[in-house]
DNA sequence: GATGAATGAGATTTCATTCAT
DNA sequence: GATGAATGAAATCTCATTCAT
């Protein structure tokens, strides 16, 4: 169990005898998520509802309460699972001089903004009233920006980045920035990829060489 | 009328004759459109029904719908108001040298966002599935891209904005930059006047004197 | 409110703003509640949905919610009724000479089973798993035996109840010769005018006379 | 088969084959049973579903239909057997004087209300509205007073039972105060060794030499 | 202009029952 | 004999919307 100060509960277990203990009942519960994406994408969380999700599953609607408390504990297990791919994948290493590998990182990042495109929708959507949820998107993206403000201040000591950037102003527009594609693909519907590019390079730079060569 | 691409009329006339045409129909307008605000702010749009809309107002459900259409025809109301005094109050405006005078206009946005914060949550809110609502909110936000982009152009062409910046990059950087604010009043739920203060002079610098001094 | 251990609320207030407010609104409750009456009569509780009690009452099933929380909540009101005019109506009173006239007070009892066997078969059925309303049972039926166990000690003191008579015990089986009726008439699907007027006679003697003369 | 008036079928068969053949099938009704009495006796009849029935004794809710056709077939199994357990083990017998020996069977009587508490309380659940269950009590039921009854006969004759005694009314007396513990134990929740000596005692008495001594 | 009673469509959720493995 | 996945009917409850007063 994962509490935070809000008293709500983050880690996804299944409720009641929720979890698939066949082959056969796992394949379902896989073809419901699958099917619970799409429709997010479609048409958001507010507007689907469960019956929908199981005829896309081509299952009934019990089905889908056999494996899912209600329609936000589906969301609520794809989301612990992409955090936990985030967490997983998007590790900022360092080389041999104990320089920050910046890029593959950033660039997995966007791949992942990309490739749950739908998840991110919901998620944005959810974030207002607060939930759980924007609890999740809050934690989540604080953990980039202590990320990035370390990397400053690491960057400040051994002189790559210049002593006079606000570390902790530079390290909020850095996650501005790299949540920009974001924004674009959701809000503005955009998808492109030279965007992507472009914010890695930055990125990798800022982090690389400090703010110097934001505007560069 | 305004009808756009989408189709959508985003323009706002009372359907059937609703409008108010006695002083106390006025009175009584006013006061569901407070009380609108005020259970938004609480609870979110699609959380908040008419017949609570009506009770914090202190009429009856049957006298919402006598000046609204719908629930989402109160926020089309106070989104078109909205959107003209955003319009009409953050006009940047020019100097005698032709130099933009940045401060008042940011500094009236900023405001803005921290008064209507009820408002842009449920806009916020709202922004996907795509609706009539997230076009003009991509229309509010593409007219300040547009802005800075031009703003910056001119700036290259005075030489007060360095010949390397690039245009498009920046400009949406500064938009980004700009909703920082808005950004942490309605997802993290903070609300600090210094970062205001901050982001204006950043801002203003910014558009004042090109890109050079992002990290100054 | 009224609060006893078990927690429970048993006052019964009208949830949300669901008291009706108007002439008709008053009309169309008491129209739902004589349909919920009839019904209970013929399925119970439990096997009786709220679209049912609607289609007697001949409204919606959206009104029947309009006034009472859910089915429970109707029998509440029902019962919460009935306890007053139980109170109200069943009071034992005093001869000039200190004496309980009970045949009056007993004889309304009796009607009062008779009139509202629908409520106590309910009721009864109810009883078990405890509910809050097996609580009222509890309560009022508590209430019968001290009076009657009241009513043997005095007895004994003016020398009318057989000083031999355990008064406890007395007390009890007045109550169960008291409730015989009712039991009838649930249990048993018998609705005999004749037990009344016996279990008038026997109660009131035993009342009057105390014990000796149950048998005769 | 058994038919009654009310044309239901009371002697329970098990229906397509479902009597168990091997010894590990027999082991399985049984712990089926004994988990169904333990979830009765937790939450009544109607609030408890079968595959808690099933979970509580370990099997899936697939095998408690190989047993038993649905939920009340196993309530039906457990009181045909309460039913023959009290038929055939309180049966009063006779002493060489032909007096009745009422105290053993009074006894085990009480003491199967008390063993079987949770059997009681279903039982009770469902006397209203009327079922093939409430028919069953009221034969059982009946059964008592006409025992009662005839015995008190048996009494006047032989001179034990005063002869102003009303037999009907104190047969259906004696039910009553037979049933005090099992309703005390149901209704009010109290589990009371004293009371059970109590009734025995008195009903013991009450049945050797009338009703005399009820007050004594 | 205002009321609030009434409607009824629709979403959520449960669970007895079946059946393929 | 046992499993447990799957079904789908049915009940609960909400709320946008209408309309008679």
């Amino acid at each position: 169990m994962t509490e935070t100060a809000s008293g709500r509960d983050y880690s996804w277990t299944p409720g009641d005898g929720r979890a698939p203990s066949s082959r056969r009942g796992h394949r379902t519960r896989e073809r419901i998520l699958e099917a619970a994406v799409a429709v997010f994408e479609e048409r958001g969380l507010v507007d689907v509802t469960v019956q929908e999700i199981g005829q896309r599953a081509g299952v009934s609607s019990g089905t889908v309460y056999k494996y899912f408390r209600d329609k936000a504990d589906i969301f609520r297990f794809l989301l612990i699972e992409l955090r936990r791919t985030i967490a997983e994948e998007t590790t900022i290493a360092l080389d041999d001089d104990g320089k920050l590998i910046a890029r593959p990182a950033v660039s997995r990042f966007l791949e992942l903004y990309r490739d749950n495109v739908a998840l991110y929708r919901v998620w944005w959507e959810s974030l207002d009233p607060p939930t759980e949820f924007s609890d999740i998107w809050v934690e989540v993206h604080e953990g980039y920006r202590r990320g990035f403000a370390a990397a400053l201040r690491r960057g400040k000591r051994t002189g790559v980045t210049r002593p006079d950037v606000d570390v902790e102003l530079a390290a909020e527009l850095a996650v501005l920035l790299f949540e920009r594609p974001m924004y674009s693909r959701i809000v503005l519907r955009w998808d492109l990829e030279t965007e992507d590019s472009q914010v890695t390079e930055v990125t990798a730079a800022l982090l690389g060489s400090g703010f110097g060569s934001v505007a560069g």
